[in-house]
DNA sequence: ATAAAAAATGCACAAAGATGCACAAAAAGC
DNA sequence: GCTTTTTGTGCATCTTTGTGCATTTTTTAT
């Protein structure tokens, strides 16, 4: 068999090798379908691309830059905090690495459109000194952005898990998370724990992440699972929160000891609705949650997951330089591992 | 037998001893591969490597040396061949890091003992030049070795997921590839599709991952779990490999049509047991495996997902860097992409 | 519609990677 | 001490990759 090599892509391609070579090294004017079948070929071919060292000219090093677009839409009200903590890392490492920064809130919408035209550098994402060498995302954009982004520049996404997208991914450690929250209530002497999680208009891949943990781990902990004690989790169940709150009352008069939730928010909002219908949390059953936000006024804290966004932010930058080196790796998910924060909505039966 | 020098290894592989010595001394223009063949028989063939004393250019700054160690059990007869391509990967970071390593194959009872003794720094363990600066881990040890050594310097393994040992872990996305396998049997048309296992006598905990895996994508695509098609994952449900290959075929009458086997070995192994009881693959039902091995002689290629075993080297790497800069970071998991590859036991309903 | 600008790609050459040869330096043996 | 063995390094050679500049194609502006 041939070498793999950048002249047997070109071959294989009738395309030049030069232009071959700037598909590796982000150069600026390359077509972005062309780069997509070249870094595709390149892995089916398992060619593993090394960045030759020293640049040629030194003092030509100009600064790179890199851009995070975090999607907001119009129609929300405030900003998430957690953008920045995420941001915060980012900025950190960024400097460490001698990497500019151009930061844009940006309606995925409209992010779209940009990406729909078929010229290689939309006016709107054109940075002062030229274009950016790679991009981070921070909140969902449709999938189709993420493809028509990442043909042009390296990508990287924060918490969001495009599946279909083929982009890297930064995430916490959704599986080592839950497996704390059950062998946390396995520990407290539960044995019929369910899993319950919200329905959204989209579908959260995140959910199922968490719910793919939760039978894991009750299968390592010799917990059977059945299939009744997880709510909206089926392909076509779709329980309102209020729906919801009732199968949950109805289940834990069944014997049900315990809930994990897929999230902090759906959590608190369940601890309201069943404290209306007299059951009282830990008391009568208890809850755990994920992500670690503040509780609402007045509630009890969760017993859940604290999410290191910082350092999610940190990860992010370092596989976007990564990628940058070889654009047709195989793709990662690298994951945080977040901190158990034990709170008020656990006790021991 | 001759003496084991640097003659004698590049005789072994055809190549000029000078690239051996560049090998060792840390030459940046080595090739990775060749660098990765040089260092896995060194460490086969018991070659210490031990830097001449005055380095000709006092001037030149002394690599950082960091140990890889390769879990080996004396009853092993051959060393598993995916050692190989994980060290192509970590050397040739290494280089690039001017990292100098230093592999060892290893038996793991042998490295636990090393590691009992109160001194910091165990006598094996100690390297040419100095101590280690970190660690990277190939092949099963146990947890206390782990916590052992982990407190010594920074430490990251390689396709072994210690969850207990709380070190960083660089694995194949068990996840993504279950997904594909399941996604690839539901587009062929299957609706019953069933998961198997070996079990074996320590835990293993990418059994469960990929476990979980499985029923998340049942769910994701709208197919109903049914918890007698998990052979073999329940605690205590512990059927020897020829009663799985009984049950399997039970099942096959019941009207499952696909298998999703956890580990390619396992389903080489259950289409042969099958092919015996005159159940023929993919006629009578499709299976698919993980890890991308090569198929036994006289084998059909299975449809599996093939580890990059390369890019994993080259991801511990990168988080012991990582890892050594901020010793108390949160933990990571990181995961790569394998790439799915259809072969011959699978087809469509 | 036509000119101007920008993008995309190829050509030729330069620079870095990879490795063998010959020789020098260090280590080991006596 | 001297001789033999082993290892490190400069140099030469071939392979692979990056970049300036020219040419062709596409987009934008008038």
């Amino acid at each position: 068999m041939a070498k793999v090599n950048q002249q047997l892509i070109a071959d294989k391609l009738n395309i030049c090798r030069t232009t071959v070579s700037r598909c590796f090294s982000n150069h600026p004017k390359i077509n972005p379908e062309t780069r997509a079948k070249v870094l595709e070929l390149a892995a089916q071919l398992g060619y593993r691309y090394t960045a030759q060292r020293a640049p040629r000219n030194p003092e030509k090093q100009t600064a790179r830059e890199i851009g995070v677009l975090i999607g907001v839409r119009p129609d929300m009200t405030e900003l998430p905090a957690t953008s920045q903590y995420m941001l915060k890392g980012i900025s950190e490492r960024a400097a460490a690495q001698n990497l500019a920064l151009d930061v844009r809130y940006i309606d995925p919408a409209e992010l779209d459109e940009m990406l729909q035209s078929t010229s290689r550098t939309p006016k709107g994402l054109r940075a002062g000194n030229g274009t950016w060498k790679g991009a981070i995302l921070i909140f969902p954009f449709t999938t189709e952005t993420i493809v028509n982004l990442s043909r042009r520049v390296s990508t990287v996404s924060i918490a969001e898990d495009y599946s279909q997208g083929g982009i890297d991914c930064i995430d916490v450690d959704h599986h080592a998370g839950i497996y704390d929250m059950v062998s946390h209530l396995a520990d407290l002497g539960h044995k019929r724990i369910g899993f319950l999680s919200w329905r959204y208009s989209v579908e959260s891949p995140w959910m199922y992440r968490r719910f793919g943990a939760y039978v894991d781990s009750l299968y390592r902990l010799g917990i059977d699972f059945d299939p009744e004690l997880a709510l909206n989790v089926r392909k076509g169940e779709d329980l309102s929160v209020e729906q919801l709150a009732d199968t949950v009352a109805q289940q834990i008069e069944n014997g049900v000891t315990a809930w994990v939730s897929a999230a902090d928010h759906q959590a608190y909002r369940l601890i309201a609705d069943l404290q209306k219908k007299g059951i009282s949390v830990p008391r009568d059953c208890s809850i755990t949650g994920f992500d670690g936000i503040e509780p609402p006024l007045g509630m009890p804290r969760l017993t859940s997951i604290k999410v290191p966004f910082d350092e999610m932010g940190v990860s992010s930058v370092i596989r976007l330089l990564e990628r940058m080196k070889n654009p047709a790796g195989h793709r990662r998910h690298n994951l945080v591992e977040g901190r158990i924060v034990i709170g008020e909505t656990t006790q021991s039966l």
